[in-house]
RNA sequence: GUGGUCGUAGCUCAAUGGCAGAGCGUCGCCCUGUGGAGGCGAAUGUUGCGGGUUCAACUCCCGUCGAUCACCCCA
């Protein structure tokens, strides 16, 4: 019997043009990352499911992946990246440095319904400082995000940031029995997607007057940067991140409801595929998961929309990391010396590939053509017997006769 | 999870209940050691899957799987 090949709902593949200009954004995030001090981590995909049920709020129980193993363990799949990091900090607390900054890039599990930019399996990538209360915890994380994105290669970076304080206390007053501060920050966070009005209705909905509501918004639009929130900015503009492009923005809401102080995101003018990372300091979450107080601050990068962007402003190029020469085949006698010249190149760091065949010369050009291999080397008969090869550019079509040594050279200058 | 839209060749898409097609790609030849351009030719389908209505279903109905959009939630 066979099967219909299909990959699972929700699920996809990368196939090798794809997973390479992922492999280009995790790689320059990366850098950044280890620059400003972070250190990696990785987690299990599979956790106890008691660590994971119940801590993200009753609503998201369902979207676990749980199941049992044949030892009768409940077990789930890894939901975010949080939880097991706040389990990491409980349970290595003391080989742990106090002040534990670490980045990890892995995939997490949710049995979501998916759409398009939402799946069951995505990457998530976060960068955290734990214990820490100092706004300068919280400004390295604003600026290693920027630059992050920076080495990426993005034309333009904004940081739109906030914090809420601020927005307590030009929200508090509007809090009623019906309406909680945190559903008038939901719909706040809407602004930039549904609008004013939208908004306007969505509060009246949830059951706030209309003047009530304008007056929000209105009180929101003239809110001023907290203290603390200027000296995080000004930290961050210390620490190299340009003036212009970081901007208080008194309406940045953030739906999570977990967070303390400093929000913040990061928008990419010309790509209006969505925010592109968000994050803030969430003090209380961790021993509200069973920890112990540890205050951290950082954030989540949508890494699968930082490829997307990536791709959009056309920052990796489709031959990156590529083949850089293929060796052509000619017969079963002159097959050694095509190997043998093989070994050389790649003893020289050359990225080389030989034709896995002994098809015609024309089928061989065409693989390495539409490969956008730019050399190839052919050898026969004839370059067999001189012993020297005929390196033909793919772009300009010129062929030269070398030795195996101009070969190397010439090779590595290109 | 709720509510829409969609599913036809490898890809993009036609065919308004009456013979399943086109473009692109693929393969072969023109070209016996040279790719891209061009010419000629060829192959490819249980119309996602299962049922129903009908003389007749790609087309209508039901179910199912998948994709997609909005909501919810978030990344």
């Amino acid at each position: 019997m066979t099967i219909k090949p299909q990959t699972l709902k929700g699920f996809r593949d990368f196939l090798p043009e794809e997973k390479r200009k992922r492999d280009f954004v995790a790689q320059k995030i990366k850098e950044i990352f280890e620059l400003f001090g972070f250190e990696p981590l990785e987690t299990p995909t599979l956790e106890y499911a008691t660590l994971l049920l119940g801590k993200y709020g009753k609503e998201v129980d369902k979207l676990l992946y749980t199941f049992k193993d044949r030892g009768d363990r409940e077990l789930a799949l890894r939901y975010d990246q949080t939880v097991p990091t706040a389990r990491i900090l409980a349970q290595y607390q003391s080989i742990l440095p106090k002040y534990f900054r670490r980045y990890q890039i892995q995939n997490v599990f949710r049995a979501d319904k998916p759409q398009k930019g939402r799946y069951r399996e995505f990457t998530q990538c976060d960068i955290d400082i734990f214990n820490s209360t100092s706004p300068v915890a919280d400004a390295e994380i604003v600026t290693a995000t920027y630059f992050a994105f920076q080495n990426v290669g993005y034309p333009k970076i904004k940081i739109l940031i906030n914090d809420r304080q601020t927005l307590f206390k030009y929200l508090k007053p509007f809090e009623n029995l019906k309406i909680s501060i945190f559903s008038i920050i939901q719909s706040i966070d809407k602004l930039d997607k549904i609008g004013k009005n939208g908004v306007l209705q969505e509060l009246i909905s949830k059951g706030m007057e209309q003047k009530m509501s304008e007056q929000a918004l209105n009180s929101i639009s003239s809110a001023k940067s907290s203290q603390n929130l200027t000296e995080i900015i000004n930290a961050a503009i210390s620490s190299g991140v340009p003036k212009e492009d970081i901007l208080f923005t008194s309406n940045l809401a953030r739906g999570l409801d977990y967070y303390t102080g400093m929000i913040f995101e990061v928008s990419l003018p010309g790509y209006d595929g969505g925010s592109c990372g968000g994050g803030g300091r969430y003090d209380k979450l961790i021993e509200h998961l069973g920890g112990q107080s540890v205050p951290a601050v950082g954030i989540a990068f949508g890494f699968d929309r930082m490829v997307e962007a990536a791709d959009f402003f056309k920052l990796i190029s489709p031959l990156l990391n590529g083949t850089e020469v293929l060796l052509t085949v000619f017969d079963k006698k002159t097959i050694n010396f095509s190997l043998q010249s093989a070994s050389i190149l790649r003893k020289n760091k050359i990225k080389t590939e030989i034709y896995p065949a002994l098809d015609k010369l024309d089928k061989q050009l065409k693989y390495a053509d539409k490969k956008g291999i730019p050399y190839v080397v052919i050898i026969g008969p004839d370059e067999a017997k001189k012993n020297i090869v005929k390196l033909k550019n793919m772009k300009t079509g010129e062929q030269t006769e070398l030795n195996i040594d101009e070969l190397v050279i010439k090779l590595k200058s290109s």
